[in-house]
DNA sequence: CTCCGAATGAGAATGATTATCATTATCAAA
DNA sequence: TTTGATAATGATAATCATTCTCATTCGGAG
């Protein structure tokens, strides 16, 4: 289920998307900013076609997941970071600097699944806290939890 | 960790909160129904206070969630459920019907903590799928991982 | 080149959540 | 008990992320 910005174009023509130069610029930039945010990368996509729209974002961020090809998180609070779909991994969320960092799951969800007749399609998978960075009482630019 | 509509009052108590009625109903309705979302809260809340507002709801829901008494989860897409904190758990969220389980939770974090020198707060686990009553022959939300 | 449906941009609309502000309730001291 | 300081509340406006609308543009089949 890894998927690749080249697998993409195959994602999108098996359901009769065209593939334009705003899809392969989008997730070329979620490729290569894992956790990045809609705004994100609305900013770093203007760089190269800088009449691109915050709806066209939305739009391609939507299609892509449901193809499965790119995968939202809900990591801080309001809104939604996306990446590329990998392999099964957590994420240690530093609930003071916002740093997050992939570690591999160690979930062996298959057996859960099949414990409760459920058919899995998404895992997801944060653990919040404090980065070794943070650890030491900083009361920085963030909301730190106590 | 653990947390009982009980200690919510020592939880107030102890940083100089009042429990006031209205945080002993809110408490005790999101005990009783896990995973209820912030309206739903309101509406039963009226049904015992009718003038309580939606506004309290969402300030006690966040006071109760820094004291670590209840836990968010934007389990669905757009907005958040929250039950009491307990054990360690995982979600197994139906994308179909919305049905919540949950499932003791098997993933030692402890070590991976540890391993990434990382202080954990909250452990939020889901896996998103298809329950056993929904899995015959639904056409939209099944792209299964396997 | 022309047509038609898909894709896009701009901005309005939506929905969840948070902030504001005037009013009310609570606790402690006199 | 009355007072005074302060916390809590209700109503509603504001905010923020996301989605929708629609007029326009683009791309590929003929």
């Amino acid at each position: 289920m890894t998927q690749s910005p080249a697998e993409m174009r195959v994602a999108l023509m098996a359901v009769g998307k065209r593939v334009t130069p705003d899809r392969e610029l989008l997730i070329d930039i979620i490729g290569r900013n894992p956790h990045i945010d809609a705004l994100g990368i609305h900013r770093l996509a203007q760089d190269s076609r800088p009449r691109i729209g915050l709806a066209t974002v939305y739009r391609t961020l939507r299609l892509l997941e449901e193809l499965a090809v790119v995968e939202a998180d809900r990591l801080g609070e309001g809104h939604s970071h996306y990446e590329i779909r990998g392999r099964d991994h957590l994420h240690l969320v530093c609930a003071n600097c916002g740093e997050v960092l992939d570690v591999p799951s160690p979930i062996d969800w298959k057996g859960i699944a099949r414990e409760h007749a459920f058919v899995v399609t998404q895992s997801r998978l944060e653990l919040v806290g404090l980065c070794a960075a943070c650890r030491p009482g900083v009361a920085d630019h963030s909301k730190s939890i106590t």
